[in-house]
DNA sequence: GATAGAGGTTCCAGCTGGGGGAAGGTCAAG
DNA sequence: CTTGACCTTCCCCCAGCTGGAACCTCTATC
């Protein structure tokens, strides 16, 4: 398979692919005229990596979650605890986003919203520097 | 004030700071030694970028922002706009993040993690190509 | 056999939003 | 007069790609 179809199957751009073999994530063969060769398990390995960064997994969890994949000695204990990092992590992020969600919603409902310059979403981004507290 | 005088009252480290003058959000004047001169204007925008970026509002948001709160003739209507804009895209994260936290957690209590290798996290993560259903 | 077009290859640059650190200038205190 | 804290510019680096230029290769068509 070359790279086209690889990027057809897995979902993933050419452009990555390539991105994922320079930082040594896939190691492709090579057919004569320099195209790289994929494999199943390159496949494999591609869909792979789509599925763990879609769950927001960084490339370097990627390199362990991969190393562990190819290791047949490998503990799932250790999979688990990469991965419930990972979805502390997320929570962390989810409640600083609703934090931020409901500070912006609460002033953009005391927005009037109309052709006047009042405005207490400007207010409040550019109040007294003296008063830290949010 | 000196960036070290603002950079502590903003809570904005210097570098960012000089980041901020540089992409031209900040305009400070200039001391005979060089050095840059902030005025209060200046440090309540630093207070407001900071407080925008907090809430993850792009600096091109900021930019836009800032040109409203400079406006005298502003429409409170068009902060409301962008401040509308950024809370959908906040709500997408969240929804996106929630979708992930779900997947990731299934997946966790799903793994027995002990010393064995079956791990249905990495089986989930490698799954059939031709089943891109999630 | 020539050529066009759709692929492939490499490399370099840039994006966002800064951070780290070098090399040098300036200022106040001791 | 020196020390140390601060300031300056400069350039490179981070993640995780993406775009583009310049070139190569294969297949199809005329």
């Amino acid at each position: 398979m070359k790279i086209g179809d690889v990027a057809l199957q897995s979902g993933l751009p050419p452009k990555t692919i390539r991105f994922y073999e320079d930082i040594g994530l896939i190691r492709p063969r090579r057919s004569d005229n320099g195209y790289r060769s994929f494999c199943e398990q390159d496949l494999h390995k591609l869909a792979f990596l789509g599925r763990a960064r879609a769950l927001e997994f960084t490339i370097e969890d990627c390199r362990t979650l991969m190393a562990l994949y190819e290791d047949d000695h490998r503990e799932s204990a250790q999979v688990k605890a990469v991965s419930e990092e990972q979805l502390r992590q997320i929570d962390e992020k989810i409640a600083q986003l609703q934090f931020m969600r409901a500070t912006l919603d609460t002033l953009i409902h005391a927005c009037a919203g109309d052709h006047r310059p009042d405005c207490p979403i400007l207010q409040d981004l550019v109040r007294d520097i003296s008063d830290p507290a949010m």
